[in-house]
RNA sequence: GUCCCCAUCGUCUAGUGGCCCAGGACGCUGGCCUCUCACGCCGGUAACAGGGGUUCAAAUCCCCUUGGGGACGCCA
């Protein structure tokens, strides 16, 4: 079994000092997607053992036999794919209750727990009666020295210290104790013979060798609980780091109320996957005034060390702003992969990869998602004939003398020995040359005709990009709407 | 109810006793650039929850108050 104690706390400035074996892990349980906040829990978990050489480890926390599902385990092994935090090791826990059982039976030969006969009405009726005694609700302990052995609806439970305090130095919290008072014997077997959570972690952490456990704070006060536990089975805990956790704009505790919760939500919003992490890794976490991180920056600077301790509000628009900062880094062809699936979901034609190529640097930016390059991107891929024109634009622009002009320049540009920017560039300044005319004075009517709307990228690099038959197509059609 | 945790601009945060009448970023906003829309660039707005200490010196340390949050399961 590997020995939880052996791993010292990292210590940042002992960076490049030779590896030592940090093993963290990201347990959610199965009951729902990857929401913001698990991810961003995965986030650190990965970065930590990234940044120490260590092993990042998933564990499926299915023991709740009514709430998981393994379509939700499938979502979050998505969601986790999508944001590229590979794991080293994948574990399901249920599949591990005859490990947990073998160290609760040691624990009862130890003398460490114990066989409770009590039913949970009776130890509901017991925490009832201390809560309004004004005491902490807990079990009161009368099956503790009774000796009793194995037998049917029996629980084990934990014989916790009764007095003394349990405490431990949190990574992002500092010290935390709690007085052995407040804590009861817990359950460690149910009456069905499965071990219930907190005896499951501590066993999977043991035996996984875990060394660094960064979760959510809502787990703070089981901590004292498993702590309790590693001391019963003779070991000692790992470090724990509880980071706060994440709210919605009303400061409330983020739920479906505020909108997406599940990172593939995100993902359909057209974000990229390398914005998220970004942003999760800086909700909650600081290094200066640094707001980008490239995974390698993310990996070589992450250490618990700057970890913020208060509860942090989830900003959609400065997501929103790092998206679109990765929008305009990530290589055309990259963007161009991934535009057809959301050209598809607005309805409009799946156009080739090889042509979004070239029409994605018109639009990266002018688009902060995937979602607003697809549609930016519709006079691009729709057929000349099927072109929306917006309405009050052709009223404005399209005048008659416009139209006359639109016609001349049709002329011409049909001529035009070559069809690029530069070509158009030289065209243009000619013909305006010679008509008296400044750019200002046809730009609109020609955006009109040939994008269908006041606004777009620059004419020149869109007629380019959109080939002389559909420019022309398009101003035949302006010109007689 | 009891215990635990948290508290810097609207938001994310820097700040680890003097460099801070508090810096960066998002947002909002004024301007520049300009064929439109964006991008970009320059500038502005805005915070140490309150009260006591400790100290020559506190956003930074201590205490109290207030306000938030979490936990108290044979859920995880």
């Amino acid at each position: 079994m590997p020995d939880a104690a052996a791993s010292p706390h990292p210590k940042p400035k002992d960076k490049d000092s030779p590896p030592m074996s940090v093993v963290t892990r990201f347990a959610p349980s199965p009951t729902g997607f990857l929401h913001v906040g698990g991810a961003r829990t995965a986030v650190f978990n990965f970065l930590l053992a990234r940044h120490f050489g260590g092993t990042f480890i998933l564990r499926i926390e299915d023991t709740d036999q009514e709430r998981s599902t393994p379509e939700a385990t499938k979502a979050i092994l998505d969601g986790l794919t999508w944001l590229d935090l590979s794991w080293d090791q994948l574990y399901y826990q249920s599949k591990r209750a005859d490990l947990h059982n073998e160290y609760i039976d040691k624990l009862l030969e130890s003398g460490h727990a114990y066989w409770c006969e009590c039913t949970p009405d009776e130890v509901q009726a017991m925490r009832e009666k201390a809560q309004v005694e004004g005491r902490k609700p807990k079990y009161d302990g009368r099956c503790r020295e009774r000796g009793l052995g194995p037998g049917p609806g029996r629980v084990v439970r934990l014989k916790a210290p009764l007095s003394g305090t349990t405490s431990f130095n949190d990574l992002v919290k500092g010290v935390i104790s709690v007085n052995n008072e407040e804590l009861d014997d817990l359950v460690l077997r149910r009456a069905d013979g499965w071990p219930t959570y907190n005896m499951a972690v501590v066993v999977d952490d043991v035996t996984m060798g875990v060394t660094h456990i960064v979760r959510g704070d809502d787990h703070v006060s089981n901590t004292p609980k498993q702590i309790l536990i590693y001391r019963a089975l003779g070991l000692n805990p790992p470090v724990f780091g509880h980071v706060p956790m994440i709210l919605g704009p009303d400061k409330k505790k983020l739920s479906k109320r505020h909108g997406a919760m599940s990172v593939t939500d995100y993902r359909d919003m057209g974000i990229l996957p390398e914005a998220m992490v970004n942003y999760l890794l800086r909700l909650g976490w600081a290094h200066g005034d640094k707001e980008i991180f490239s995974r390698e920056e993310m990996i070589a600077l992450f250490t618990t060390e700057n970890l913020g301790s208060s509860a942090a509000v989830f900003d959609l628009d400065k997501l929103l702003w790092l998206d679109s900062h990765y929008m305009k880094q990530t290589r055309p062809e990259e963007l161009a992969a991934l535009l057809p699936d959301f050209l598809a979901a607005k309805g409009l034609p799946r156009a080739e990869p090889g042509y979004l190529a070239r029409v994605v640097p018109l639009l990266q930016a002018r688009a902060k998602t995937l979602v607003e390059m697809a549609a930016a991107a519709d006079f691009f891929v729709l057929p000349d004939a099927e072109l929306p024109y917006d309405g009050s634009a052709v009223a404005k622009f399209l005048t008659p003398e416009a139209r006359t002009r639109l016609s001349a320049m049709a002329e011409g540009l049909a001529a035009l020995p070559r069809f690029d920017q530069v070509s158009l560039e030289a065209y243009f300044a000619t013909y305006l040359e010679a008509e008296g005319l400044a750019f200002k004075a046809v730009a609109q009517p020609l955006r009109v005709a040939i994008t269908g709307r006041t606004f777009s990228p620059g004419l020149h690099e869109t007629m380019d990009v959109l080939g002389r038959e559909r420019v022309l197509a398009r101003l035949a059609r302006a010109v007689n709407l």
